[in-house]
DNA sequence: GATTTTGTTCATTTTATTTTGAACATTATG
DNA sequence: CATAATGTTCAAAATAAAATGAACAAAATC
């Protein structure tokens, strides 16, 4: 049985690394993501080659399963990548260095979804809202319709201003 | 003891108002905020006026602190502003309808913040690794700093967007 | 094809967050 | 100033989210 064969410098981590892989963990979880997610990323992206998911485990003091979910979500992101490395016959992963491209795919996956969820959710509303017009006093059914016509102009708002971040962000 | 003179409309809650609140509740979520904060603004901005927090609790059948304590944070954020009710002694609250206002604000208050927060861990961990320098190998010193270099350009991209998306949002 | 290493899934445990409600504080009104 | 309504704080309970690890599956090496 091989020992592992981690890279001498994760054997212990450097303080910088360290620090790098807890920042990556709070800026996970800002984003809605689990700390540990965070952490693989920021391992991969200090490491010196790629990492096995058993390797991974190893420095961060994770679990199996833990990491196993960690990278094929980081992977399904475009966050870190699959490598093949020579002589070796498992799945390893390294970090998308190109940070640009990653915060443009995070922030797709973010912000996008989550416009159009609400944008779905005011149709929603606006038709809930039409189907029991006969029964609220007119006045209430006014000043509901107009609030709602407010919000929506606002998801407008923000709907044009995400092409232009994506471009920012190229 | 004067019952609460709750407005009518707000007796037995409508359909479409329901629905709004519920999806205020998931925004809040979204943004990292307890659900129960995002209701209590949802329910204020469908409020035909201003409401106290006994009224608040009543309608969303929440708790008294629990509502305090969102009423608070929701000022402080500038989402609801405290109003004075005629021949009302006690404090009441309405939503601010300057959805962009709100939406400037909410930005600032987390994406200011949290970039700013991201540049003074940057920071740190540079000083940490030229404070160990010694310790490393050239390579995976060179490594290190090529990499935080890249971090640091990204953090500066991002810098930049800042004070378009807040022009874009007034 | 047996054995070992790696990978996945998911029920359980752990941890973190949110909500509640009770105790206490404050204010307003008679 | 007594009473009632409102408001705040915080410990404890409820809830939600994440991590673990065991059971199982797949793949690779001998």
């Amino acid at each position: 049985m091989v020992k592992s064969e981690l890279p001498e410098v994760l054997r212990i981590l450097s303080q910088s690394r360290l620090e790098l892989i807890e920042s990556a963990g709070h800026s996970a979880q800002v984003l809605g993501f689990p700390k540990s997610i965070g952490e693989i990323y920021g391992l991969l992206y200090l490491a010196p080659q790629p990492l096995s998911s058993p390797q991974i485990c190893e420095v961060l003091s994770a679990s199996k399963g833990g990491v196993s979910q960690g990278v094929r979500q980081l992977a399904a992101l475009g966050f870190i990548r699959k490598v093949r490395v020579l002589g070796n016959r498992k799945e390893h992963y390294e970090a998308v260095l190109e940070i640009g491209e990653v915060m443009r795919t995070g922030f797709d996956q973010m912000i996008k979804a989550r416009a159009s969820a609400a944008e779905r959710r005011m149709k929603s509303i606006k038709t809930t809202l039409k189907s029991e017009r006969s029964e609220l006093a007119l006045a209430d059914y006014a000043l509901i319709n107009r609030r709602l016509q407010r919000l929506s102009q606002a998801q407008k708002r923000v709907k044009k201003l995400i092409p232009l971040m994506d471009t920012f962000l190229k």
